[in-house]
DNA sequence: ACCGCCGGGTGCC
DNA sequence: ACCGCCGGGTGCC
């Protein structure tokens, strides 16, 4: 019912990976998470185009009209013919099939996988009986000969087209008035100038900006949003709101007569297509996208009138609260706040409520948001759909004002077959928060929030296209922007035809993303005001010397390191020894913090022979060495951050997704990719996590500061001898750094709270709210770590940022002086930077920058074994190799 | 006539 | 399908 194609439509488009995968697209595919087994809408060169023939056209309902493209899809349990190629028009409906002749050949060609075809009909229908269709085949270049060969072998051969000059998908339709394949193809050729890759990356780029015109009218949210709205949240309103009752046709569809045609497939209907009533919020972080999606619940429920106003006129004059209660209710692995409120009117029978999906790490600054902005006189009855004993009752779901639920959990009930209650409700609106988290199309997440009903659709995030135009495509299937919402349109019309650099087709993207999208930055203007008037930024390097002492510490394990990573150069073994190397680096790290850091971590060799639980002991310390209590490291097989560290019986540590997706492909013969070693999955080692006990160590121990200490508490005891009233967040990547701070704090009489990732959502947010209190008595200082806390994390209390250590990614550090660099900011942010002289540390700030730039010129396109052989380097530059 | 020719029935895969 | 193909009816001029 809900997907207006039929199952037929969807899954016929969509090859079953399980056939006829080749070793290679196997293996390619295993790199690369999720990737398919087939063309994909990537790259891919046209080897040629033919006319061929539709027939029993009488058969079925499915029309085409003039110059409209087709998808062909193979049926190989045809009763009839097993090499059956059935014809589909834009929205899936069967027209016909492809003459049984063509048909063989043809359907060799997509089961091995050796090209796409893809196809346009010229004329349209001249006769009940069948019509003819010009079929384009893309491929891999070393496919070329078996396609022309078996085409050829079935008496087959492409059109006689000189040249290789139709590059891209198709015709482009208004353009080619001429009836012949060559005519058309012609005219194709005025406009296959493709870009280079650099003005595709400029073009690309910018397509999220200036997308401020003509979006600068306001609108007041309704009385019960409690919290006065800033301008360009009034703008956002207004736009959302015209967004929702908007009466426009979709994008790239007009009425022509008594049809509506989409001018990119030339796909005519005499139905309407579904209106687009919502788009993509994709302001910067900290513009308050969340009040204004509150805001567009409570103003915009119908019509542009607000949400329970009639209710209010009635029950205006009841006590504040009164209808609120909070339950409080325990979970499995955390405690959060069930908030429910009651009263809802279930009156109106059609949809009512809205439903929001967001990353568990903002759950909570929902709830907060509405409680903060929304005068609860309103009856507004937030429902928390979380937790063991959320109620499943898909009417009760469908009487609320809003139901708030995560992915996770989204995700979970649908997997449970008939019973998710999210998918039974007709939903007035659903709400993708972070909505760029959603982007494997074959991810059982994707399909769940895909398989959402409602009527308006929104996706919130602060970063719209994070990786690349293939991530959009499961955006605009949310939206349903027809007919992009079947992956074959979205690949032939725009993917493909921009990744080859066409400019007619980057122009159609950008229109259409213009058209739904609304992004503002912190640096946005309108009519020459800054869209959010933010205090200064400003950074400073503080050069920290190490005492006598320390310096002797720093250069005893320098020179031993040296020793160790200069044998490994020599012997070319870097990456075999990774694990060794990070070790060393992370020691010299932590000497230049603290010389306490380094613990009583045991140093594992790689030709160690000890009894199994001793070996998991020592492996156990060694990826806490490497992990060095939360710091950020690469794994060495997706060069990314750690996710889900484990470390192998020959201590090297991974992420366990990526090392256990190479045991899976070699089996037995897995081996460690870093140095050969035989690797099984029941011999990885898990990191068990920071058991730390806090204060313990430092309480025990006799205290012991150091120079960059030293340096943090002079300039923390200037700041308070300046104003009492400033509040400072001080940084580290390493939370025994942070424990070890607590004692001078403790000693100089700070107070202070903390903030790291290993704590839970109970104590996260007591930390956060005693922190932005604003009383005098509460603390002063926040110890956080680098990576703690989601992107939604409002520190803005603080207007001093002490990092402690460089990290490998400046990103990081980016993000982390935005959670107090952000909308509510009242003073200048001033940063401050400690980096102890002739030291590892100052190596790291130089690769960063060196980093940055080469990011920018390169479009992030370093190959893996590239970005290895810069590693090597950059650990030579350090060790002064 | 073990043909030619005529004209009706018929028609995707 | 204003086709091709099939197979039954038919058969000097």
């Amino acid at each position: 019912m809900r997907r207006r194609f039929g199952t037929a439509g969807l899954d016929l488009l969509d090859t079953d990976p399980s056939e006829s995968v080749t070793l290679s697209q196997a293996v390619q595919s295993s790199t690369e998470e999720g990737a398919r087994p087939d063309l994909d809408g990537e790259a891919g060169v046209l080897f040629g185009a033919m006319t061929g023939s539709v027939v029993g056209l009488r058969y079925y309902t499915g029309v085409v009209n003039k110059r409209e493209m087709v998808s062909l899809v193979r049926e190989p349990h045809n009763p009839y013919d097993r090499n059956a190629v059935m014809v589909a028009n834009v929205y899936g409906n069967q027209v016909g099939h492809i003459k049984k002749e063509l048909a063989a050949p043809m359907a060799y060609i997509m089961d091995n996988n050796l090209a796409k075809i893809e196809g346009v009909v010229p004329y349209g229908k001249t006769n009940k009986f069948s019509m003819s269709v010009t079929l384009f085949f893309w491929g891999e270049e070393e496919n070329r000969a078996a396609v022309t060969t078996k085409l050829n072998h079935c008496g087959f051969r492409f059109d006689p087209v000189k040249g290789t000059f139709f590059l891209f998908h198709g015709f482009k339709s208004a353009k080619a008035p001429g009836s012949s394949l060559q005519e058309m193809l012609s005219k194709n050729l005025v406009a296959a100038v493709p870009l280079t890759a650099e003005q595709m990356k400029n073009s690309f780029d910018k397509m999220f900006d200036d997308l401020m015109a003509d979006k600068t009218r306001e609108m007041e949210a309704a009385d019960a949003v409690f919290t006065p709205l800033l301008p360009h949240q009034k703008q956002a309103l207004y736009w959302m709101a015209a967004r929702e009752n908007n009466d426009h046709l979709p994008p790239f569809w007009e009425q022509k007569g008594d049809l509506y045609v989409n001018v990119l497939t030339n796909f005519g209907v005499k139905q309407r297509p579904e209106r687009v009533l919502g788009g993509i919020l994709a302001d910067d972080m900290g513009l308050g996208k969340t009040l204004t999606t509150i805001a567009l619940i409570m103003s915009n429920f119908h019509d542009g009138r607000p949400l329970l106003l009639d209710k209010a006129d009635q029950k205006g004059s009841e006590p504040y609260g009164l209808n609120r209660h909070l339950v409080f209710t325990p979970l499995s692995d955390m405690d959060i706040f069930t908030t429910v409120f009651l009263g809802a009117d279930s009156r109106i029978s059609t949809a009512r409520a809205t439903l929001i999906i967001c990353p568990l790490s903002v759950l909570s600054n929902w709830l907060d948001q509405f409680e903060q902005h929304v005068r609860f006189g309103e009856n507004l009855s937030v429902y928390l759909y979380y937790g063991t004993e959320r109620c499943r009752d898909h009417n009760f779901l469908s009487r609320q004002d809003v139901v708030l639920t995560t992915y996770n959990v989204l995700s979970a009930d649908y997997g449970n077959k008939e019973s998710s209650p999210l998918h039974k409700v007709s939903w007035l609106r659903v709400v993708l928060d972070e909505g760029h988290v959603v982007r494997n199309p074959n991810a059982q997440q994707t399909k769940a929030v895909l398989d959402l009903s409602s009527e308006r659709r929104w996706i919130l995030s602060g970063t719209p296209i994070q990786n690349s135009l293939k991530d959009l495509w499961v955006l605009m299937a949310f939206l349903k922007l027809k007919p992009f919402d079947v992956k074959e349109w979205w690949n032939r019309v725009i993917q493909r035809p921009v990744t080859q650099g066409d400019r007619e087709s980057l122009k159609n993207l950008q229109a259409l993303i213009k058209g739904i999208t609304l992004r503002r930055t912190k640096t946005s203007k309108v009519a020459g005001k800054s869209v959010v008037e933010l205090p200064q930024k400003k950074m400073f390097v503080q050069r920290v010397t190490l005492s006598e002492e320390e310096r002797q510490e720093y250069d005893l394990a320098k020179t031993e390191g040296q020793k160790v990573i200069g044998r490994y150069v020599t012997e070319g073994t870097v990456l075999t020894n990774y694990a060794d190397v990070l070790a060393i680096l992370v020691r010299l790290r932590q000497i230049c913090c603290h010389p306490g850091l380094l613990g009583s971590y045991a140093r594992v060799s790689s030709g160690d022979t000890s009894a199994p639980s001793d070996l998991q002991e020592r492996l156990i310390s060694k990826i806490r060495l490497v992990l060095s209590c939360g710091s950020d490291e690469e794994c060495a097989i997706c060069l990314d951050s750690l996710r889900q560290p484990v470390i192998t019986y020959c201590a090297h540590v991974f992420c366990r997704p990526c090392i256990c997706e190479v045991i899976r492909s070699e089996q037995e013969r897995a081996k460690c990719p870093l140095c050969r070693a035989h690797i099984n999955t029941k011999e990885l080692v898990e990191y068990p996590g920071d058991k730390e006990t806090g204060t313990s160590t430092s309480g025990k121990e006799k205290w012991r500061s150091s120079s960059k200490v030293d340096a943090l508490m002079g300039r923390l005891l200037q700041v308070h001898g300046e104003d009492p009233a400033v509040k400072s967040l001080v940084v580290s990547q390493f939370t025994r750094f942070l424990t070890l701070l607590e004692t001078p704090l403790r000693q100089h009489g700070f107070t202070f709270t903390r903030l790291d990732g290993s704590m839970n959502q109970r104590s996260r947010v007591k930390a956060i709210a005693e922190f932005q209190d604003s009383s005098p008595s509460s603390p002063s200082i926040m110890l956080l770590s680098l990576t703690a806390g989601g992107v939604g994390l409002n520190l803005t209390a603080a207007s001093r940022v002490f990092m402690m250590d460089p990290s490998w990614n400046p990103a990081a550090e980016d993000q982390c002086v935005d959670r107090c660099h952000r909308l509510g900011q009242t003073r200048d942010v001033i940063i401050t930077k400690f980096i102890v002289k002739n030291s590892v540390e100052e190596d790291m700030m130089r690769i960063q920058l060196n980093k940055k730039e080469l990011m920018e010129k390169t479009f992030g396109s370093k190959s893996v074994q590239d970005q290895r052989q810069s590693r090597i380097e950059e650990i030579k530059t350090m060790m002064a190799l």
